[in-house]
DNA sequence: GTGAAAGCGCTAACAT
DNA sequence: ATGTTAGCGCTTTCAC
């Protein structure tokens, strides 16, 4: 059976393929094609539940409805929940998203905007980026095609941007843990570290410690390499044991890093740092389940999604593309 | 700058735009274009980092080398963890992947099919579906759009599956809870009811109980509804407070349920009930940073996804599609 | 108010 | 071994 198209729906009800095209699309009243008309069609076409062909109308039109979105890791909770949130909020205006992983690696960030953009069309893009140098989305192949940046801001790249307050929230944390009492706080932060997030977020801890008066030594900065997350703590926490310097609070980055620190807290061989306070910044379902009292900063993840919506329809729609920053706040969680 | 074209590179090369693109499509020697003429054309469309414009290709062909994925919820771990591994799979083929998310909805499930075959052209289709009755599937306007039915299997629906083993996987489980000593072991099922994954486990878990010599009254069921999860564990909590009838063990069907029960257990009000000893379907992070030790089902996740796309791959490729049905198993892990 | 016809960029059947 | 040409199904300009 093939499939029905403009002209079959055109022999049967007697008027031509741009008439009914021209309903199809909202615009009988700009032509001035009469309410009974339009009624007519309208009826024909959910009767005989016909749907335009989307590649002869992307191809006629340039435009694929189709919105890509880059994260480094769609497994990841956080990112995943994103992607839910926007892919609902797109539908709403028609599109459709598109969702890829980076795993942090850079080249392919690269290869997935030149895929989205070059090969797959799409209208516009939503990327977390993990690129350290704004000068790849600053080539002149990119400058049409509507981008909005989430998360994480690229250094120097003056763009569209919808992210957190990471040093806002880092400083609230780490000062929430000064105030619990907290003489020594590690902070476990993450490679690639030029990410903006990490640096904000390591920046509000620095800071924090620096205007409680804390000289240098309290500052206790540890890299975990993203693919290499629990051996990288472990290998810190042997290293604690070791040189029997042993912190009593330890900032986790990210939720992916405290998991790990909860993880190995749990194992005989550490036992001696099982009592070590932890904070994480992002908080997940994990952390109400656990005895340990996790103090996290909770991110506004539905926001996000959102306002990241909002702005690219409104880039994609208006054409205007004066770069914007919107920043979010976090909520800090007690236990 | 307007995008490049078959014809530019045509002109730039001076061989027809024919040549180019049987070059371009790996038909080269199909045709018998010289190897030499072959090389200068891939060089040109390197360097020149031309694309296909892929509304016009598929426009053409009819094909949008595009997979649709419809899972209950994306931003659930174990669909995400198979969402990912998909599309990695799906990418070595030159495929692209969309997923969406039914909520458990029977009726968004029937518009996402319809939506993706009609609207988005996919060239096939990956589902765990939520619906209940074979009808819709059988609908001719879907006979022959590429199908691949995961994680769940359609009542009475003669398809291509790649699931686990559901039952088996729970019999083991409940097995092993009572030789651990379990006499009165509730189970916490889902609703929707009728999944084939519940119903299996469920199934499972009675013949378990039943081969045991368990008379009637060991078999305790109770219904959480998808979307008041929480809630609902918590009203059977307080009615086994109320009962006074509480089981030593519960089996949570799936990790949503198993992880609501583990935040109630820790509850003031209801520790009565925090030494129930807990197993669940499916294998999650937080068992293994809890101390409460959760037995589990682990899901071969990667080998679902990658089984997946073999499959569909096989069936878009050959256009056969003689109904299939793979099984993987399970394996039970105790802490 | 409505319709005819051109053309979006590509592929494949048919020429040569 | 390479080129000509006819559409794929839609939108939109222009004509009536």
């Amino acid at each position: 059976m093939r499939r029905l198209q403009l002209e079959d729906i055109s022999k049967q009800l007697g008027y031509s393929k741009t008439l009914i095209s021209m309903v199809l699309n909202g615009k009988g009243n700009q032509y001035g094609i009469s309410k009974k008309t339009q009624a007519t069609v309208m009826d024909a076409i959910a009767k005989l539940n016909y749907a335009p062909n989307k590649f002869a109308k992307s191809l006629r039109t340039g435009k694929s409805y189709f919105i890509g979105l880059i994260v480094s890791d769609v497994s990841n909770v956080f990112y995943s929940r994103i992607a839910k949130c926007i892919e609902r909020m797109l539908s709403e205006h028609g599109y459709n998203l598109m969702v890829c992983s980076t795993d942090e690696n850079e080249e392919r960030e690269k290869l997935l905007v030149e895929m989205m953009v070059n090969k797959q069309g799409v209208d516009g893009l939503i990327i977390a980026s993990t690129i350290k140098n704004a000068s790849f989305y600053c080539h002149p192949r990119l400058s049409d095609v509507p981008m909005l940046f989430i998360d994480r801001v690229v250094p120097n790249l003056k763009a569209n941007y919808v992210v957190i307050d990471n040093y806002g929230g880092s400083l609230e944390l780490v000062n929430h843990l000064m105030k619990d009492g907290c003489k020594k706080i590690a902070c476990f932060a993450l490679t690639p570290s030029h990410l903006s997030t990490i640096e904000d977020r390591l920046n509000g801890y620095q800071i924090a410690i620096a205007k409680a008066g804390g000289d240098k030594e309290k500052v206790v900065i540890k890299e975990i390499a993203f693919d290499h997350v629990e051996e990288d703590v472990e290998m810190y926490f042997n290293e604690f044991l070791q040189t029997k310097s042993i912190p009593d609070a330890i900032f986790a980055l990210n939720n992916t890093i405290a998991v790990a620190i909860l993880k190995a807290q749990k194992k005989k061989e550490f036992s001696k740092l099982a009592n070590i306070k932890i904070a994480c910044f992002d908080d997940v379902e994990i952390f109400n389940l656990i005895d340990k009292k996790v103090i996290s900063v909770s991110q506004p993840v539905d926001e996000i999604g959102k306002a990241a919506v909002d702005r690219i329809m409104e880039i994609i729609t208006t054409k205007e593309d004066s770069k914007s920053n919107l920043i979010l706040s976090t909520r800090l969680i007690e236990r």
